[in-house]
DNA sequence: CTAGGTGCAAATAATTTGCAGAGGC
DNA sequence: GCCTCTGCAAATTATTTGCACCTAG
């Protein structure tokens, strides 16, 4: 099981500051955690260690983490603030457990894109979100042993992120295949085939990538969903693939439609891995809005090729039309 | 302008709670007021009417609004609680501008559809959700006056509970002309005919209503919006008038389209009627929700009745047969 | 007359600050 | 040596509580 990548605190320290023993104490007390600590928390934590250590130079060094960029303050409505990591660990929502005061993490795409509508609809510029379930986990409600959680929400974001990936290049993989099968045009052929083997090849890779994250940790698999996000459920090519069956789709209605799904893709992974703090999830989803990128362009050029030729061959067509009038 | 209806102190009163005086005056004062107030702002407020009135009795009597229903308790994240009115005042989320302060209610049913989603995805039994978008709000941002707030969440919450029954009624009334129109059994259409004639009238009843409210306060029209639904945009039959436009759709079918329909329109009317706390516009949805309840029943039983009325002609026709072939 | 309600002052609880001394660069 | 970090104790802020007294039912 992999040990979760640690900051390196002497680049992430805030300008004009100085190293100091005591500090990193705190630091990586904090950090060897898990969960949401509140000071007190901390506070009892570090007694353990070092006795000499003050209540106050806790609060300080809490303070200087969050402007470092280690944590995170968030408030659960106690009446104190709790301290969660923030270094590569992607911003989320929270379960918040009334009986046992745990608290679970949960990303949604899908809030977060109505979070933006209504904030947009209302001329407000969101900086931050909210949003905070408060009730019963199930491990209280049904007295069975907390669910085990272990993995840690930056491999869970990794999870669902390739997941998403996985899905999206099976659609990809459907869309193509059946766009090269029905495709009359000998190049817009070759474009879909090429297009086709590209997306079983990453989506060879990606799989692979699965199963080493899998196999780091195993437990990751029967984890519940982390991140949430309707639209990829079944790929973001799965309505183009719907689409190229229906009757009469000629190669340049199959391009327009790849273009869209490419667009829409593209559109989506970027969006979203700009949007998380720097973990493996962002980065699977950079990566993969890329590779989106490319194809699109392919698809574009091809789109303008055909188009091209097309008005070509009706522009000789007429000019030799023209030819046997005038011979005639 | 209608002055926001004030609540029965004496009915609201917690078991073995009795009247007093100091007590009341706080309770005006907080009532008196809009937005969200702390507890010092309210003991600002009342220095004003009684020097004599201590902070701990404004704590205590805050503690008590929250007990008999007035009140509710919200966390802006600021270290200290603030308190908003709860009597007759749908929860809400809040938009939070860092800038002046200032907040604003928002309610989204899609959100809280997908907030369920995840609770339940996760084992959770949701109680309550907080939903906070922190930014800057757009009076800060362009430096223009604040649009003039003035009408209350609850007469918000009725306008827009108002707008989406009204698209709801408008729809359902083109979807029952549409199917009288293709209805082939005389009955069938009797029963599409009376169902659009009702929805017509009723449109009427709700646009007479949708009009009083604007009269008692005409500033409602220009406010932005409050509930935020994307399903009832068009009105929760589009998509069975949708539906109705294709080939080949007969009386059956046309019913079954219908009872989807109002199924689901009764369904959500009948769920955020409930999920509301006592307000207008809970009410403008519990009365929407028990007059599809009723279209529905009329559907379903006229749908039955065509059902057997065709075994019969079924079976009529097979004796007929059987008879004929005897005879010969 | 008795269970609440109220004022006042003191208690709590979380967090911050002033200041003098310690320590990293 | 300077500037930051640290401990300690005192201050601050929001909220609660103990207790003696007051008042509605």
């Amino acid at each position: 099981m992999r040990t979760p990548a640690l900051p390196d605190l002497d680049r992430l320290r805030p300008a004009g500051t100085k190293r100091s023993t005591k500090r990193d104490v705190i630091v990586n007390a904090f950090l060897r955690q898990e969960g949401h600590l509140s000071a007190d928390d901390l506070v009892d934590l570090i007694r353990g260690e070092d006795q000499r250590i003050s209540r106050a130079t806790v609060y300080r060094t809490l303070q200087w983490m969050v402007e470092a960029g280690i944590a995170r303050k968030v408030d659960f409505g106690e009446g104190r603030f709790r301290f969660e990591h923030s270094y590569r660990h992607p911003r989320h929502f929270h379960l918040i457990c009334k009986t046992c005061n745990q608290s679970y993490e949960f990303l949604s795409s899908d809030i977060e894109a109505l979070v933006e509508e209504v904030a947009q609809a209302r001329g407000f510029t969101a900086r931050q979100s909210v949003v905070q379930i408060y009730g019963t986990c199930e491990a209280c409600r049904t007295g069975r042993a907390p669910a085990k959680g272990g993995a840690t929400s930056e491999m869970l974001f990794a999870r669902d992120a390739l997941r998403i990936a996985i899905a999206t290049e099976r659609s990809g993989l459907d869309f193509y295949s059946r766009a090269a099968r029905i495709a009359k045009d000998a190049r817009g052929r070759a474009v879909f085939e090429r297009l086709a083997e590209e997306e079983q090849e990453h989506l060879g890779t990606l799989e692979t990538r699965y199963k080493q994250l899998l196999k780091e940790d195993p437990r990751l698999e029967s984890q519940p969903t982390f991140l949430f996000f309707k639209g990829a459920a079944n790929g973001l090519f799965a309505k183009g693939a719907e689409d190229l069956r229906r009757e009469g789709i000629d190669d340049l209605e199959a391009l327009k439609i790849g273009i869209r799904c490419e667009r829409g893709s593209h559109r989506f992974f970027k969006r979203y891995g700009e949007r998380f703090e720097d973990s493996e999830g962002k980065q699977i989803f950079l990566e993969f809005a890329e590779e989106e990128r490319a194809h699109l362009e392919l698809l574009i050029r091809e789109y303008r090729g055909l188009v091209k030729r097309r008005q070509q061959r009706k522009a000789a067509a007429g000019a030799k039309r023209a030819r046997t009038s005038a011979s005639r």
